[in-house]
DNA sequence: TGACAGGGGGTGT
DNA sequence: ACACCCCCTGTC
C-alpha cells in the first residue's frame, strides 16, 4: 500500500515472559482486546490508543515487535505497561491453585497469559458492542468504527472514536457500522459523557465496587459488561466478569449447575479472591480450547 | 456454489 | 421470559 508507513526492524520484546503461540492469540485475540488481527504468517497487527504496532513470536517463545518508523519510541514507552502491566507472577500466586486442581490445570495450559492494560474509554466502546455477538463479530463492528469515524494516527491506520467524537455521530450511522441494537446504546452513552465530562476519568480511578456501580448507570452497560471494562480497561483485577461460557464452566467444573449469574459472580470473588479476574481469563481459556477441541472430534467422528 | 436456518461472551422491560 | 438487531457459521 502505497500510504503504508516505514516499520522499525524487529526488536526483541525484552522482559516478557516466553510464550506458545496459543497463548500468545489468547492474550491478544481471545476477547480481551478486538483491535488486533493477523497479518502475516504468524505476525499480528494491533492498535490501542494512540499506538500501532506489530508482534510476532519466534519459534523460541520470544516476542518481538516493530512500530512505524515516526512513533517507534513512543510505542516503545507504551508497549510494555499494555502487554505486561501487571504483576502476574505475584497475582497467580495468591490465588487457590494449591487447593484447586482444576484452576491449577488451567493456569498450566496457558503458561504467560495475562490480562491486558487498555485505555478505559475505547474498553467500553469495545464491551458495548460485545452483547450477543462472538469475538469475530464484535472485531468487525470496532473495525468499522475506525475506519470510518476514528483519526488518522499513521498511513491508513485509525484510531477508534473517542467519546466526544461518538457523541456527534448520527444513530443511524452508527447503526451502519453493523452495531445493530447496540447503536443506541453507544450513542445515548456518548450523549451522557458529553453532557458528564471529567465522569469516564474519575470512574477509572475509583475503588472497584464503586466504579461498577457508575459504569451501570450507562445505558447497554450491566454487570457484565461493567466488570469487562474495569478487568481489561483499567487493572481492577478482582473483577470478575460473568457470561455464559463462565456460567458453562463453573457449572461443569466446579459443579454449579443451575446458579445465577449473581451466585457464580460471588462464588468467583470469593473462591479466587482478590484477582479473582485473572482466575477467569485462565478458566475463560481453558474452557474455549476445549469447546474447540470437542468440535473438531466430533467433526472427525 | 449458493441459499437458509439457527444461534450468538447481554441488557432492559 | 422475551425483545432487541443482524452477521457468522454450519449444513444442505
Amino acid at each position: 500500500m502505497s500510504s503504508d508507513p516505514c516499520w522499525s526492524d524487529w526488536r526483541p520484546l525484552l522482559g516478557a515472559p516466553l510464550l506458545t503461540q496459543g497463548t500468545f492469540a489468547e492474550l491478544i485475540d481471545g476477547g480481551q482486546s478486538f483491535r488486533w488481527q493477523q497479518d502475516t504468517a504468524g505476525s499480528w497487527l494491533g492498535i490501542w490508543g494512540d499506538c500501532v504496532v506489530r508482534l510476532k513470536l519466534d519459534s523460541a517463545g520470544n516476542l518481538h515487535w516493530s512500530a512505524p518508523a515516526p512513533i517507534t519510541s513512543h510505542v516503545d514507552g507504551m508497549l510494555p505497561a499494555y502487554l505486561f502491566g501487571h504483576d502476574t507472577r505475584t497475582a497467580i500466586d495468591s490465588l487457590p491453585w494449591r487447593s484447586d486442581t482444576h484452576l491449577a490445570r488451567c493456569l498450566a495450559a496457558f503458561p504467560g497469559l495475562t490480562i491486558l492494560r487498555q485505555p478505559f474509554g475505547e474498553t467500553l466502546l469495545g464491551f458495548l458492542c460485545s452483547a450477543t455477538k462472538q469475538i469475530v463479530q464484535i472485531k468487525q463492528m470496532v473495525s468499522l468504527l475506525a475506519e470510518r469515524h476514528g483519526a488518522t494516527l499513521i498511513g491508513a491506520y485509525r484510531r477508534l472514536p473517542t467519546w466526544g467524537e461518538l457523541a456527534l455521530i448520527p444513530e443511524a450511522e452508527l447503526r451502519a457500522c453493523l452495531l445493530g441494537f447496540r447503536a443506541r446504546y453507544i450513542h445515548q452513552t456518548a450523549l451522557f459523557l458529553a453532557a458528564h465530562p471529567g465522569w469516564l476519568e474519575e470512574t477509572e480511578h475509583l475503588p472497584y465496587l464503586e466504579a461498577k456501580a457508575r459504569l451501570c448507570e450507562l445505558p447497554g452497560v450491566g454487570e457484565k459488561v461493567a466488570d469487562c471494562v474495569l478487568l481489561f480497561g483499567a487493572g481492577k483485577l478482582e473483577a470478575f466478569p460473568v457470561d455464559t461460557w463462565i456460567i458453562k464452566a463453573m457449572a461443569r467444573r466446579y459443579r454449579l449447575d443451575g446458579w445465577t449469574p449473581a451466585q457464580v459472580s460471588h462464588f468467583g470473588r470469593t473462591h479466587f479472591g482478590a484477582h479473582a479476574g485473572l482466575a477467569q481469563q485462565y478458566l475463560f481459556a481453558y474452557e474455549r480450547a476445549a469447546a474447540q477441541r470437542e468440535r473438531s472430534i466430533n467433526s472427525t467422528s
